[in-house]
DNA sequence: CACTTGACCTGTCCGC
DNA sequence: TGCGGACAGGTCAAGT
C-alpha cells in the first residue's frame, strides 16, 4: 500500500489523536505474525506507558512510549491503522469512512486506552507487522541501517539524489525508484507519477540518465509526493487515514491505473505493461 | 556486491 | 455460476 504520502498521512492524524493516552490492552486477533511480541513483554513495556509521540522513516511509523519502547509498525500493502474515540466504535460518520464498525475481519491487532478510545490495525493480507521494541535499538535494526534518505527533507538536494542512483547505474530507473536503499519512500504509484512529470520511459538504465533528466526527477518526485499529502494519499482499494477516511490523490492521478486514457501532455494513450516485477504505467509518447 | 525471482497472504477480477 | 490463473500499493531471502 501505503508509500510515503499514505504513511505521512496516517502518522499525521494519529499525531493529533493519541499523544498523551495511557495504554492500558493490545492483543492481535487470531494472527501472530502481526504483533509477534511476547505477552510478557507486552504487559511489561507497553501496558499503563503513555504515548509521547508518533513518528515516520520511509514507511514505517513509529509510535514511542514514555516506558523507552517503541511501537514500530509497516503497514505494506494493505495495512490501516484507525483510531476510534467513540464508545461505540461504529463508522462514525458513514459518508466520508471507507469502513464500518471494528473490529472488521482483517482486524489483526486492537490497542485500547485508558479513556475507553482504541487503535485497530487492520490488516487483509498480514503482511504487514506492529512490533514493540526498545526506542534505542529501532536504529539498529536492518532496514533502519540500509534506508536512503527522505526525498522530502528541506536540506535534501538534487545532488545528492543523483548520487543516490550511482550504485544501481546498470538497472533500471523504475527499479532502482523502487529501491528503499536508494531513495526512502517511493512506491509503485509515486514512481510511475514521477518518471510521467519528467518525461522519462520507465525502461532507462540509470546509467544513461543526464544531470538534467536527474533535476527533472527529483523535482517531479518532490512535487508529486507533496500533493500527494496535500490530497491525503491514494485511495485504491484499502488505504485509509487515522479516522479511517479516504485520500484524493488518484484524481489528480496523471498515469497510474489510467492506461486507456489520453495523456495530459500530448493526448497519446497511456498504457500498462509488467515492468520491474510490477504493473507500470507511462505515456510511450511523450516519455522517453 | 548487483540484480532477479519467488515467497509471504487474502481477495478480486477476468477469461473460459 | 464455477474454476483457474493473474494480479494487487512492499519487503525479504535466496538464487544467479
Amino acid at each position: 500500500m501505503p508509500e510515503l504520502p499514505e504513511v505521512e498521512t496516517v502518522r499525521r492524524g494519529l499525531a493529533t489523536l493519541i499523544p498523551g493516552k495511557l495504554i492500558t490492552a493490545a492483543r492481535h486477533i487470531e494472527s501472530p505474525k502481526s504483533f509477534p511480541n511476547a505477552e510478557s513483554d507486552v504487559r511489561e513495556f507497553m501496558f499503563g506507558s503513555t504515548i509521547l509521540h508518533v513518528k515516520r522513516r520511509a514507511k514505517v511509523l513509529l509510535i514511542e512510549l514514555d516506558s523507552g519502547y517503541s511501537l514500530v509498525i509497516h503497514l505494506k500493502m494493505t495495512g490501516q491503522l484507525v483510531f476510534r474515540g467513540d464508545q461505540v466504535f461504529g463508522a462514525g460518520h458513514p459518508n466520508d469512512s471507507l469502513i464500518g464498525e471494528l473490529p472488521d475481519r482483517s482486524t489483526r491487532v486492537v490497542i485500547e486506552f485508558s479513556d475507553g478510545s482504541k487503535l485497530f490495525f487492520n490488516d487483509q493480507r498480514k503482511f504487514g507487522w506492529v512490533k514493540l521494541m526498545p526506542t534505542l535499538e529501532v536504529p539498529n535494526i536492518d532496514f533502519m541501517q540500509k534506508v536512503g534518505p527522505e526525498p522530502l527533507e528541506a536540506d535534501f538536494s538534487p545532488e545528492q539524489f543523483r548520487e543516490r542512483f550511482a550504485r544501481r547505474a546498470k538497472t533500471n530507473i523504475k527499479a532502482a525508484l523502487l529501491d528503499q536503499t536508494v531513495i526512502a519512500g517511493v512506491g509503485n504509484i509515486y514512481a510511475d507519477e514521477s518518471l510521467w512529470g519528467a518525461k522519462i520511459d520507465p525502461h532507462r538504465l540509470v546509467g544513461s540518465l543526464r544531470r538534467g533528466e536527474f533535476n527533472l526527477l527529483y523535482e517531479s518526485l518532490r512535487s508529486v509526493m507533496n500533493l500527494a499529502i496535500e490530497k491525503g494519499g491514494s485511495t485504491d482499494k484499502n488505504y485509509v487515514n487515522a479516522e479511517g477516511k479516504r485520500g484524493s490523490y488518484m484524481d489528480f492521478a496523471n498515469v497510474f491505473r489510467r492506461e486507456g486514457h489520453k495523456c495530459p501532455r500530448c493526448g497519446h494513450e497511456i498504457i500498462k505493461i509488467r515492468w520491474a516485477g510490477r504493473g507500470t504505467h507511462y505515456c510511450p509518447n511523450c516519455q522517453k
